[in-house]
DNA sequence: GCGGCACTCCTCCTCCAGGAGGAGGCCGGC
DNA sequence: GCCGGCCTCCTCCTGGAGGAGGAGTGCCGC
């Protein structure tokens, strides 16, 4: 069960949001707030999963409340309403920690997807907005690879195949589940493991793990 | 009506995506390639409106198709797909031009939003990689506060002895090592350790070592 | 053509990890 | 005092992980 915040200055809208999730069995509404300042109050009282929040609004701005939101409880998602595409209210509730944005205007099985995503940790991005911010990155994406710029020695041994279902160990996927991802038999990834095993010289896959991150291959993040 | 061409090298996996294409009436397969080379031809002869294209393929890669494809024709659509989240792949096809990309896993009626979105000339980004883009994007935004550590409050529920007997699952200690190391039996090591998967949610250690690199409790380091 | 490598898949076997379901001792708060 | 949380330890049981030992494919270089 996913319980949702409800904050905009429009109680009309909070009415038709509380509709539209009334109809999903898997959320529920916990509480609504017209400004900023209610809101920060209301997450500490109620815990929700996922705030649903309006940027722009009379009497404590959806940014700053986004801000120390975040910074109290990590661990409650803000899903950002905006009427705009990504104007600069958006940008700055992602820099203050939303987990994305959507428009006002979004169908309601979109919403209703997009508050599911975040309540499990990831991220969501209106379309439209998507190509902006993907232009917007375009220079700024790593030319070379950041993500592995060090080619430990300890990885060199690894083929491509083993690299990759390294990887997916470090995700904490067990073999089957790796299986299945790469379209495989379990036990052609028993044998890809094995390799990796002996290569690291790890002697599990937790090893073989920790190793993963010391490396750069997999990334806390 | 819009056409779709399909790109990967595993003729099965084509097969899956015509079935599930077929069965949208705006939707139409006009062709398929096995690799890159072949990709960016079927793309001049058939002027398909979006390419669904496999990035990790032998013989022509993914990348640099897809560079030649938006170069060539640049109301071609291009949607890569990855397995894993924003790998060095992900992030040169999107650099190369591409609309966006899903993992091969994604949901049938996941793919076929995504067809529809990047044909009416949106982006497209799989959900847990725009956790990353936003998280890579935030130090670039304009006045940009520096991503803060974000003390993840997962471990809140944990207890300080709990905490110890994860921190040495991270380093890749069995539990046998760990009983040895903190001076305990190893029947009491698995008590704490079945409570730190039960708390974090995790099927198995991996899952929790995953878990202790992503709040920072353990670094690579 | 042939060896080497990467990738795929198999069986048999062992052992540890993890769940279920306990139990007792210690300490701090109400 | 009693309750609750934390730490400690136990048994029984199942499933998956990992080792051993092969085997067949295709590709590439010599």
């Amino acid at each position: 069960m996913t319980t949702v915040l409800l904050v905009d200055d429009h109680a009309l809208l909070r009415k038709g949001f509380r509709m539209v999730l009334q109809a999903e069995p898997d959320l529920e509404v916990v509480g609504e707030a017209a400004d900023g300042r209610v809101a920060v109050e209301q997450v500490r009282a109620l815990r929700p999963d996922v705030v649903l929040m309006d940027v722009r609004m009379p009497g404590g701005d959806g940014i700053t409340a986004t801000e120390q939101i975040v910074a109290a409880h990590p661990s409650t998602r803000v899903l950002v309403l905006t009427t705009f595409d990504l104007d600069e209210y958006a940008f700055g509730a992602l820099r203050a920690g939303a987990s994305g944005f959507l428009l006002k205007n979004a169908e309601p099985a979109e919403l209703v997807a997009a508050i599911r995503t975040v309540a499990r940790g990831d991220a969501v991005v209106a379309p439209r907005a998507t190509r902006r911010m993907l232009d917007l990155m375009a220079d700024k994406l790593p030319a070379g690879d950041p993500a592995e710029p060090r080619a430990d020695d300890r990885l060199a041994g690894l083929t491509p195949r083993e690299r990759e279902v390294l990887q997916l160990m470090a995700e904490g996927l067990s073999n089957t589940e790796i299986a299945e991802r790469l379209v495989l038999s379990a036990t052609t990834v028993k044998t890809h493991v094995g390799n990796v095993l002996a290569k690291l010289g790890a002697r599990d896959r937790v090893q073989a793990v920790v190793v993963a991150y010391q490396t750069g291959l997999a990334t806390p993040g």
